[in-house]
RNA sequence: CGGAGCGUAGCGCAGUCUGGUAGCGCGCCUGGUUUGGGACCAGGAUGUCGGAGGUUCGAAUCCUCUCGCUCCGACCA
């Protein structure tokens, strides 16, 4: 491709709304333009590191035994009414009304329309296990679309679901799965951790997120430094280990704390650590409960075991007045002992005693408190969020590093919520009807590429992995009007596109300070520099954007040399 | 949906408090000089000041409504 008949629009200041480095790079090389909140213009550039990564998980799909096949973005709302989730999904799902005022809706997922082929083909065992899957545009009317690609409202999305006969075959294909996105972001050259994860609303036994690491993520996860053990902070699973309760060496007291609400500030008035303080949360429940949860001073809760544990969809902060009715007091006073509220307590309390909790009154706080002498507590569970340093859960030698990551990937097994509201059967071997077994499995496409960027750029801009490069090589041909240089760079170039390279040339009319800077910034992996005085003695430079390592090679040798280096990147 | 902020040239911004008929940098166009890391000189084009209504002799500026966008929070198979 020539960058003069090319549209590659790029950007000398950074954008003003674009927050992460991701989405100012994107919009400064020229890769996406916003249309409307959330939802993107692919340029040129942009589509071909899109295409990259879509034949990248194509290849590892099809290796896996899953078949591409494509679903409709406008889907009928009558799956979704069958499903139940045209009620359930909420404002998310975009919908409308065609022209003979029938409901439908753009697709954000499509478990029912999948599920819906499967029902009205497949109709033995025999033709199981199927895994169907698309690489296809979807449209969540999400609240607060941000960072760029990394959170759109439309995005593309590859999205595979597998269907067998019972939980073994199941878990097979899970673990196919899981082996080929181990793959795939392995190809993007890509730092990520599969880590286990809740498997949410839509629920199933197993669900990993594959994250790639990077500061900007927007989900905590913690891995374990000596075994294999990863997990999104959400679900990482706080090790407890029996231990016998410490005797109580004092005498309940309750002090006078004036002024002194938060766990910092008690803590200091009473010249504690605030590991000595026990925290009680007063919590509602979407089930109208109004639950306490106590968790030692520094520590904080993980309201998704608890939601788990009390089964129910939220826990939220209690609000103010219902703080001031069941403990007596206003907020920050808190406090365990006469309590008028379900008493639940992280498994790390069990051995406390001789602590400090809240005095349900303004300004009073109980000190040396020990259960169960001072207070009955209905229930302990492992209820704290996990945090780096904690020891882990399985290997239980190691300790838990922790990250920033951004979800790219998501597998699940699904089971039969579809099948089962859906009537997806097929026979048995016995002549019986199963309901099939499914799992999905998601990959944001954007989302990676942007996620690749957070991962490899550098003050001058982009500096993609070669897999994922939307042009193998950039060959800059310093200046046009000198007629040599034109000569070499447009041998180079036609040597390389017969060579079946990805190559762009930079044949612009232009100083060279403004096609470096270009280069830096869109970051094509390979440059090779023609210019006036490197081909006085015979010699093009080539230049390597992520090591920035440069050399002079003769004329007769460049096309060699860079053929050699995408071919070793291939295999690796 | 709660809180905060922003909409002025393609991009980044000033001007708004204190009303007087719109400006800077980059980019763009023309000519010339330049050509290994975002050049220089000369000339030029570009705006319903997000929209509607109001106040006023006069509104980018004040008031009301509205639309869009961004950030924080909640939310997120």
């Amino acid at each position: 491709m020539r960058y003069s008949q090319y549209l590659l629009p790029t950007l000398k200041e950074v954008p003003a709304d674009a927050e992460v480095i991701s989405h100012q790079l994107m919009l400064r090389a020229g890769m996406i333009r916003k249309v409307a909140a959330g939802i993107y213009n692919y340029m040129p550039l942009g589509l071909r590191s899109i295409r990259k990564m879509e034949q990248i998980i194509r290849e590892e799909m099809n290796r896996a035994g899953a078949v591409e096949c494509l679903m409709p973005m406008a889907n009928p709302a009558e799956l979704w009414q069958e499903s139940g989730r045209w009620e359930k999904y909420g404002k998310e799902l975009l919908r409308f009304k065609d022209r003979k005022d029938a409901d439908f809706c753009m697709g954000p997922t499509h478990e029912e329309v999948v599920t819906d082929i499967v029902r009205n083909t497949v109709r033995s065992y025999r033709q199981l296990p199927l895994n169907l899957y698309q690489i296809q545009t979807k449209f969540r009317d999400e609240i607060r679309p941000r960072f760029g690609l990394m959170r759109g409202r439309e995005f593309i999305m590859k999205d595979a679901y597998s269907f067998d006969l019972d939980d073994a075959g199941a878990d097979i294909s899970y673990q196919k799965m899981y082996q080929a996105y181990r793959n795939i972001f392995q190809r993007c050259g890509l730092r990520f951790r599969a880590v286990e994860a809740d498997s949410g609303a839509i629920g199933g036994s197993f669900s990993h997120e594959f994250m790639v690491l990077a500061e900007s993520g927007e989900d905590a996860i913690v891995s374990c430094d000596s075994c294999e053990y990863a997990a999104n902070v959400e679900k990482a699973e706080v090790l407890w280990t029996e231990q016998e309760a410490v005797a109580p060496e004092q005498e309940l007291q309750l002090v006078e704390t004036p002024q002194q609400k938060t766990i910092q500030e008690v803590a200091a008035f009473l010249d504690l650590p605030a590991a000595r303080l026990v925290k009680t949360l007063i919590l509602q429940t979407s089930a109208e409960e109004v639950v306490a949860v106590l968790l030692r001073g520094d520590r904080e809760l993980n309201t998704i075991k608890l939601a788990n544990l009390l089964d129910v969809d939220w826990v939220l902060p209690a609000e103010e007045e219902v703080v001031r009715h069941v403990t007596g007091a206003p907020i920050g006073f808190a406090g365990p002992i006469g309590l008028d509220a379900r008493l639940i307590a992280d498994n790390e309390v069990r051995t406390m005693s001789g602590y400090v909790v809240g005095g349900n009154a303004v300004d009073r706080h109980y000190v040396g408190v020990c259960h169960p002498r001072d207070l009955v507590i209905d229930q302990f569970a492992d209820l704290r969020r996990a945090e780096q340093g904690d020891p882990c859960p399985r290997c239980k030698n190691g300790r838990f590093e922790s990250w920033r990551g951004i979800e790219v990937g998501h597998v699940f097994k699904l089971g039969t919520k579809y099948s089962e509201t859906m009537a997806a059967t097929v026979l048995d071997d016995q002549g019986q009807s199963r309901s099939l077994v499914m799992g999905c499995y998601g990959i944001g496409v954007g989302r990676t590429v942007a996620a690749a960027i957070e991962q490899n750029h550098d003050e001058h801009g982009l500096k993609l992995p070669l897999p994922l490069a939307p042009f193998q090589v950039l060959v800059v041909m310093l200046n046009p009007k000198d007629a040599q240089v034109r000569q070499a760079s447009e041998d180079i170039y036609a040597q390389l596109l017969e060579a079946g390279v990805e190559v762009l040339l930079d044949d612009r009319d232009e100083r060279p300070g403004i096609k470096f800077k270009d280069a830096d910034l869109v970051g094509i992996p390979l440059r090779i520099t023609v210019g006036a005085r490197g081909l006085q003695d015979g010699t093009v430079e080539l230049k390597i954007r992520t090591s920035g390592e440069q050399s002079a090679l003769p004329l007769a040798e460049i096309v060699p040399a860079l053929c050699q280096r995408i071919a070793a990147a291939d295999e690796t």
